[in-house]
DNA sequence: ACCGTCGGGACAACCCGTTTGT
DNA sequence: ACAAACGGGTTGTCCCGACGGT
């Protein structure tokens, strides 16, 4: 599909985008509709085929704009770090769309065209840098094999993501991720660095 | 629905069933149809919604079935067989077609009629007993709030699975169940309890 | 697609069968729609595809209903009796809209599905048939190659046919066809047997 | 249809044309989109309708250019030049696709604007001449009415054109065009006439 | 003048879940 | 418990006009 050249034409891609992110998040790849999408962002069939070339097209640009759309505050890397990026995107899922509409074209991405699980192998890459940094300043355990430990916490995060969107609408989804790092980190951090972890939602920080 | 009396149709009703799991199981609920469910279990339209009163009810059977189809192996309520359980769940998901559907379909609840968490709360119910117990026999560390963890691992459980399932099918689910628990029994359990541990794929027992 | 059992069924399928017809004798293949289809036939889109699996398989019934709908009076095998055929075909070019798509759908069968020629080699084979007999009967020249002949005269048959429709809207479709025979018959056949036939309208004979 | 003046837009018309007369050739009218022809042009829609005010024009533009595309060798009028003519359009027809496309729009024309036979009496008129000077040569049968034959040359030729295209892919189609001369001859030209004839491809003349 | 991008709106074929008569 | 039919939905493509740069 051609990169949009007029900036009309940036606005209505990205109207669609938001419109499709809308729709996904709430019904899901096979339960929302183009038709549906089309309707909330006040186009037409015609503007929509022009942009993206298939449903499955669309949702794919979905996916790739939820993660251009991520923001990390700097920070030094290691363990606090990764907390905090984790209670980012918990704050993220509840308040950014595209965000969430990427999560759960992720989790459906069998439902349509690629059964490829590049977007967790691309969270469990950015964990795992976290945790080499901590294990070089000497916060983990020792014999902690980091990333098998990243691929563990890129699960157990999704499913509490899950759980809480089903049980309280991700009402109490930042609560619940801090749980589960209380439970967590006795299994990989050494007693000093834990008691010097803050658990808890990071600071909205300025965005560029 | 009519509770059936003759026993062919209690083999139809369990032929469509089977296929509806098979069915919503690769595709879900709004991907799978009825008519691919009928053709898959040899039926007809009309032996389907006398069965079952519309899409949602049948999905609704699969998800019920599935808790019935379900069997523990006896033994000492505590963290042995909190373990023993989710171990044997892990090995349902990959043999029980019945099972993964009614997994996939909570999953997907919002897709259709409710969205209430039930079949999550059994879960924590269930997971929720057997850590009482194992509070009883002292397995437990000081403090440990065991509804509260119940709810932490129902949600790391089944994202655990579903990762699984997207980057390998399932092929490394006991593996990665495995992984999980050994980060997270530290969080929990004493140190000589953790030690008397056992961490691995539950004996096939016999059935009832 | 299943046979009908039903009565109403038939009558539905026919009803759908002489829309399409219709349709496909004035727009072609790929010009009618099968909304419009839908519409003449007074019935619903789901009726047509429960009958026919697709805009194709339709097109294939309404070709096989054409042949069956065929009726030649009965006579002597020969050169008057394929004339005679030939004439007829021409009256139900006329007045037989089925017959009328069908062979419309026959010279565009490219557009869809299959590019074989089975219409066309029936035809051939039928009026070999004849000549088979008139050579038995002594009405050909000598050395006249019968079923290469019945291939030109399927050719040039249908191309006269064709030419009818574009101008005159096939009114003087009998005539051109008596005009073809004309200059053909001196090709193939004896002086004796041109002297005898009679290149005319076939009475309409009683149909069973 | 502004008449191209830049050398660039003269181009890019006749990429266009060439596209459109090797789409439809294919597809026929309906059958073939103007994406389609866009695509293997290698062009945008833009330029199409610059160029085109609509698929009609565009089609009808193919047509016209089919005939200003056509070349016959010089000779002496009569019924030679007349065969040698049919044996050439059979050539053109096998390895010039604006030709060929231009004589399957000519068929569906009823499909879109006009149903005029103009094309048809175009040849009906080309044909004529040469009968006309063929009797004034002597080598027709006395009686014969030339418009007339012209005309059901016309059709024959068309058809066992068609039927070549559809069973062999026009393959054999000179062989055709010949066994049809073999037989209409006989019925038309004189036996001193028919005996000087020759039946074959015409070599293939320089072109000017 | 030429032609590329963008979008509109209608409609295509097909399939859905469901109800009705048998 | 089936075969038949209903309506309304699906994704996707069609032809075309309008605008914008070159």
């Amino acid at each position: 599909m051609p990169h949009p050249r007029q900036e009309r034409a940036v606005r209505t891609r990205e109207r669609i985008l938001r419109a499709a992110a809308e729709v996904f998040d709430e019904f899901g790849f096979h339960g929302g509709s183009i038709s549906r999408i089309v309707r909330r962002a006040g186009t037409t069939m015609g503007a929509v085929y022009h942009h993206f070339s298939s449903k499955e097209d669309l949702a794919r640009a979905v996916m790739a704009e939820q993660d251009a759309d991520l923001y990390f505050p700097p920070g030094e890397d290691g363990l606090q770090r990764l907390l905090d990026m984790t209670m980012e995107v918990a704050r993220q899922l509840r308040i950014n769309v595209l965000f969430r509409a990427g999560v759960r074209l992720a989790v459906e991405q069998g439902d349509f065209g690629m059964r490829e699980s590049a977007p967790y192998e691309l969270w469990i890459k950015r964990f795992t840098e976290q945790l080499v940094a901590a294990e070089r300043r000497g916060e983990l355990l020792p014999g902690v094999d980091v990333e098998d430990f990243a691929r563990t916490l890129v699960g157990a995060y999704n499913g509490t993501q899950l759980l809480s969107e089903i049980s309280t609408g991700r009402a109490d989804l930042i609560e619940r991720i801090a749980a589960m790092w209380r439970y967590l980190l006795p299994g990989v951090a050494s007693p000093e660095a834990i008691s010097q972890l803050q658990i808890e939602a990071a600071p909205e920080g300025p965005r560029p």
